[in-house]
DNA sequence: ATAATAGTGTCTTTTAGACAATATCGA
DNA sequence: TCGATATTGTCTAAAAGACACTATTAT
């Protein structure tokens, strides 16, 4: 007996199906508040969200509308919700996703008025430059960057607000436990401007003592350092530039970290 | 203009939906061999897996039959991905699950020959005494364990192979990451049988020597020693018992943990 | 010279890692 | 007493944490 026949006499409609299958991205990117000549620059962790417009592009009346949303849409059946989020995150802000990373699934009853929609839910990080060019699409009638503090006080459309605080609390995650960092820094960086990253999610004084991080980022197995390479851009005396290295991030098992 | 209005105007069909969600569980237990009287514990990670049956509960052709595959089934439109993996879990095994964790999202165009269909894998963790009462279920002819290292030479159903091997991948992870290997252990246990645990994902050092190990738990913060408890199942000598706390579990980031 | 950032010297405390030694207790 | 597991003693090397101090350089 075949896979084959058995596909032929297979039942098509055994069970309801579900009625959408979507691919939201949380698009972060950190604002880089230049604080003057010679100085390292201030960060701040900014999620990029669209506002919902009234009537959509065939002119009907949009579903939670004016509310503010992720970015997203329906997936096709030629490709994965992945690749959904790829395409999405490149139709609305022209750019081939730098990072990006599935992080959850919504698909509570109830979750979307609409019916039985899946929604896959993603981050990636987009540098500040980049953003420049996003621009509201037929569905958005407004773009905007909020930190990720304000981002939980506007009025969120569907279930957003717990996919917000899920994205956050994941990139939060990952800035500190994984080499995520660098795609918010340029190849070579100082050891302060990794720290002004950091800053935007911890208050570990390990990190924010200069003396401390300074000497730590040396003895980092996944960082090294560019020898010769100073820069004065973030202090008049030059200083040293480091970049990560290729490997692949390893963290320690809680039973043998150190505490 | 309503929230209302707009879901009355909405058109129910702009797009192809799937033909099917899904969940599947990679059920993991520990084979506990007693390897005799005051001694500790090996231990083997096993996985459940079932043989997917010839014809199914209407009397048709099964498709992909004979073959071995993860326990799972259609979700239902008035329940989550993960309520679905809940119940199904529940009736493969009677187990109300102890740990049941979702872990990724299986949806390339192609994976399964039915059409489009998207499954949302979990793994779960069952004591090894609850799976005596698991059963071959109406699709299934066949119930069987599988040691990690086995499994993966099996031939399996649709993209199992790849499913499970994220599987075993996360939960190796999580063993050594999270306080998950609670799940594999009573209430109170001594150090060896935690490492005996442990040795099941890790060579480390620090963990495979008793000096070492029997020392480092006494310093870890999420496990506290049950003070005067003592038992002999390991050992002659009476041997000194501990506890998980029930607080949140820490893991050090990478810029700030020792290496 | 000053101010600001980067980086070093040095001391103390804690942890890791290794190896030897002791403790317990049923058989 | 023997044998197996548990646990402690002790030493060394490495790292963390703290604080003072030096280095660099545009202004």
């Amino acid at each position: 007996m075949s896979n084959k026949e058995a596909l032929e006499s297979y039942d098509q409609t055994p069970f309801r199906t579900p009625d959408g299958y979507t691919s939201d991205i949380a698009v972060f990117t950190i604002l880089s508040s230049k604080v003057g000549e010679f100085k390292p620059p201030h960060m701040t962790l900014m999620l990029m969200l669209i506002k919902r417009s009234f009537y959509n592009a065939e002119g009907q009346v949009n579903i939670e509308a004016g509310k503010w949303a992720l970015p997203g849409g329906f997936v096709q059946p030629d490709e994965s919700g992945f690749d959904a989020a790829k395409r999405e995150l490149e139709e609305e802000t022209n750019v081939n996703c730098i990072h990006l990373k599935h992080f959850g699934v919504y698909d509570k009853p109830g979750r979307d008025p609409r019916g039985w929609i899946i929604t896959n839910a993603h981050y990636a990080i987009v540098p500040e430059h980049e953003l420049s060019r996003r621009k509201a699409n037929d569905d958005a009638e407004d773009v905007k960057l909020f930190s990720v503090e304000e981002v939980l006080n506007l009025d969120l459309a569907f279930d957003h607000q717990e996919i917000i605080e899920d994205a956050i609390a994941v990139i939060k995650h990952d800035l500190l436990h994984t080499t995520v960092a660098k795609n918010f820094l340029q190849k070579q960086f100082t050891y302060s401007e990794l720290q002004a990253v950091l800053k935007t999610v911890t208050n570990d004084p390990a990190v924010l003592s200069e003396q401390a991080f300074s000497r730590k980022i040396k003895t980092l197995p996944f960082i090294e350092e560019v020898s010769g390479q100073k820069t004065q851009r973030t202090s008049k005396t030059p200083t040293q530039l480091y970049r990560f290295a290729d490997d692949i991030n390893i963290v320690r098992p809680i039973y043998t970290a150190r505490y």
